[in-house]
DNA sequence: AGACCGATGTCAGTGACTGTCATCAACGTA
DNA sequence: TACGTTGATGACAGTCACTGACATCGGTCT
């Protein structure tokens, strides 16, 4: 047996998210959540950068599963078919764990600095994306362009999943987005010159 | 002659871009911002929640402007026209400031933290976006969706405006982009039920 | 004159985050 | 077996963003 109990970052992340729940985000120390985890502030900052990250390291494994859907795609497809591709993927993952998004949710949209960094991890997962549209020779306001609107419609498709108990799963809310998108887009007046 | 310098929180805008960009967002104490402006690191805070926002109190006046455009397009329009619209609205109001746009950019990405900012101003407009959309009636995924994608719109066309000196103006960037959302929305295959 | 107001200053916090050095079990190696 | 190395942690001091409370003092109103 080691020197110390295994799975410190896991018993870090467990206790910071039930402090944020308890007492919410602002209200919490980063130091009692290192006291919950028995475990010390600095040793908190050494597993994740801030107090915002615990909740958001997800993000890099949930990155490479929506680039390699995107690489696995079929030349034939267009790219926003890709992106569709992933971001079904990537929902068909969530799918299952609706309540503890829910759990989650609840704690970000309670504070602006959360969302702020949600955002900006939703922006890599854009960015992302088009870089890989990009390496498959996308060219470069269409690859940018399908990455965003692409990423859009799993917001708007994600915020009804969780805010919204009655809704269906999330697999077929987003299909249904990007229907919607389609039929918006497609607007007969888009074209205003 | 008032007791103190007229124009307080101008000074403190105006010292705290110099100082940004010459050394740097994180090397800029909020002490030195007050200093250079002829105040006190508290006053500072009394004019600006934070240090990042100094940067942002811009976005303010900019969603009156967009919601104000929305609310003034005809009833025919469609809802993705009308984003459209306050889009080119104050694309060209942006317009004339390319160089202070670029100042103002380059200190941007060179930090994570103001990127965040900025993600969740856009964020904001378009939920005020939305918003406006839905009270003229327009039912709430499409309100939704079409708020955010015209915001996409704009972000990839303001990123061409600002990154490439080439291009041409931001107004008919967004025209291009729109052009482009509505032949990427449209890729034949969309459909994958 | 005197009461009040509003913008600023002063000061003493709290808490996030960092740099640095010490500790000590585990592990490899002579 | 002894010994050096490594890696995760603790201890501690420090910086800086941000806040609350109270003082100051021209300008303004009555």
């Amino acid at each position: 047996m080691g020197r110390w109990e295994p799975n410190a970052r896991g018993r870090l992340e467990q206790a910071a998210l039930e402090l944020y729940i308890e007492r919410g985000y602002e209200q919490t120390t980063v130091a009692e959540i290192a006291g919950r985890a028995g475990l010390t502030e600095r040793t908190f900052f050494r597993h994740f950068a801030d107090k915002r990250e615990v909740l958001f390291w997800g993000s890099g494994p949930l990155r490479e599963h929506l680039v390699a859907a995107v690489e696995d795609a079929p030349d034939a497809a267009a790219p926003i078919e890709m992106v569709a591709r992933a971001v079904q993927a990537v929902g068909e993952l969530m799918g299952e764990r609706r309540e503890s998004a829910r759990r989650r949710r609840s704690v970000i949209d309670a504070n602006p600095e959360l969302q702020e960094r949600e955002l900006i991890k939703l922006a890599t997962l854009s960015a992302a994306l088009a870089g890989t549209l990009r390496r498959r020779g996308v060219t470069d306001p269409a690859a940018s362009l399908a990455a965003e609107v692409g990423l859009a419609v799993f917001k708007v498709a994600f915020e009804r999943w969780v805010g919204d108990p009655a809704q269906p799963g999330l697999s077929q809310l987003i299909r249904e987005s990007f229907d919607e998108l389609k039929a918006v887009t497609a607007g007969s007046r888009l074209q205003q010159r």
